[in-house]
DNA sequence: TTAAAATTGATTATTTTTGATCAAAAGTAA
DNA sequence: TTACTTTTGATCAAAAATAATCAATTTTAA
């Protein structure tokens, strides 16, 4: 194994644990203490990771700590919708995030991508992501949303059709083949339309309890989306309207 | 253990529970009270938590006190300027804050005002103001400059121009009576031209270690400037210079 | 192919960290 | 105030971790 392979690993696994120590991250990478302390230290002096003694730790960013996400309920679930949507970007691609919670957890797994540039209205993310070398990132600019931690209004729509992305991963509060997308604000709903219509293709992240329910704002069809990410819990008869509607329902396992 | 760990964990107990003895921090942490005594010392002499007889209380202003943690040199003179600077700022004023260090300690100030509208670029002042009720947040939006966790391009500059600000407050890198306003990047320049352009009134934000100092890009006269807060180590043949230019001149005491 | 360069793991000297001890300082109660 | 208890900071030796060195191996270039 190279250096480069070694320091991908080494990021990631810091990233996920927090904090590893030398003899940790030997074990797992099966390379010898001294090796990995030469790799800590290089790489710490690229300002990747903290080094501590005996080990490593991940740098946080102390000055946007405001912005950390809030754990709700289902966080299992979501987890893997995140993890099974976050398999469909690609190296270099643009994508649009929304400020779902769902779709704040896909950041971790979009560290390992190479050259994506990231278009969100979500300072978590934004927050999360900035700093990920390989990522670059686009800010949506409007007025603050302090309650949600995001950007809305006119300015941001406008922003946001200033760009066009290769996909777009959205979270939604309802979603039915009855009344299609349905939201509870219309701010939220105005963006995520944005984001659909300057997208080439649409994701929707969804745990299985927001489908079958409607808010009171239709503001979307099926037709536009490409794929539903959901999991196992979703009822069979609903999965069956969907799918008949023609919607590519995944369910992440 | 290591110290960045225990500091960490440290930090959120003390956060939680409002104070702890040091017995309480090593039984939970399960290190000796000779190494949490080092560790306190070591954290309240970041500014981190309050150090007490027996033990450490946590500190009300945790995120003010963060940056206050890297400090520079000019730390005082910044802070004297940036308070004189807020004294300008009037209940309903819509202003422009942009990312500079000295602007950035306007934010405590601020809190006190009410009905401000801030508009900025800059993600720590975002951070720092979004949880205070009384001032609203606009941000501006485009790309992210990591290093500077600030918004610049295009985008920013066009999204600024739709709006108009009863008064700006910008830091500088460089100012003199002989060239006016400089910057050391397009980037910067291009931002802070855009503010000046959109606000009634400019107020630049400099300690005296920039004053007649200049950085390779030209891009702004001392005649669009209202007023230059600065502080009393400005030299007085410096300041005479200025002056004669028209310029108005407040010593920050 | 061979020679040179780079990488790796082991060894070792150096540095850092830790917990114990103890005198001095600070706090507490009478 | 004084006597007593608690906490502290300094010092020191043991333990842990590190950086530097070197030989063996792998990779690269000729």
């Amino acid at each position: 194994m190279n250096f480069q392979e070694r320091k991908k690993k080494i990021l990631t696994a810091v990233e996920e644990s927090g904090s590893l120590s030398v003899f940790e991250l030997s074990d797992k990478l099966g390379m010898s203490p001294a090796t990995i302390r030469r790799d800590l230290h290089d790489i710490a002096e690229e300002g990747l990771l903290l080094r501590t003694h005996g080990g490593a730790m991940k740098i946080e960013n102390p000055v946007l700590t405001s912005f950390v996400a809030k754990a709700g309920s289902n966080e299992e679930n979501k987890e893997k919708i995140a993890q099974l949507a976050a398999e469909y970007v690609a190296d270099g691609d643009i994508i649009f995030l929304d400020c779902g919670s769902t779709v704040f957890k896909m950041c971790r797994h979009l560290k390992k991508r190479n050259g994506i540039k990231v278009i969100t209205n979500s300072l978590p993310i934004m927050a999360e992501l900035i700093d990920v070398p390989s990522i670059s990132l686009n800010l949506i600019g409007g007025e603050i949303d302090k309650q949600r931690k995001a950007v809305h209004g006119h300015k941001a729509i406008e922003h946001i059709g200033g760009y066009h992305a290769h996909k777009a991963f959205i979270g939604i509060d309802g979603i039915s083949a009855q009344n299609g997308l349905t939201a509870h604000s219309e701010h939220e709903s105005s963006i995520t339309s944005a984001f659909i219509k300057n997208a080439s293709q649409v994701f929707v992240l969804c745990d299985s309890s927001k489908i079958g329910k409607d808010s009171h704002i239709k503001f979307g069809s099926l037709s536009q989306v490409n794929s539903l990410f959901t999991d196992q819990d979703l009822d069979s008869s609903r999965k069956k309207q969907l799918v008949e509607k023609g919607l590519d329902v995944v369910i992440a396992k």
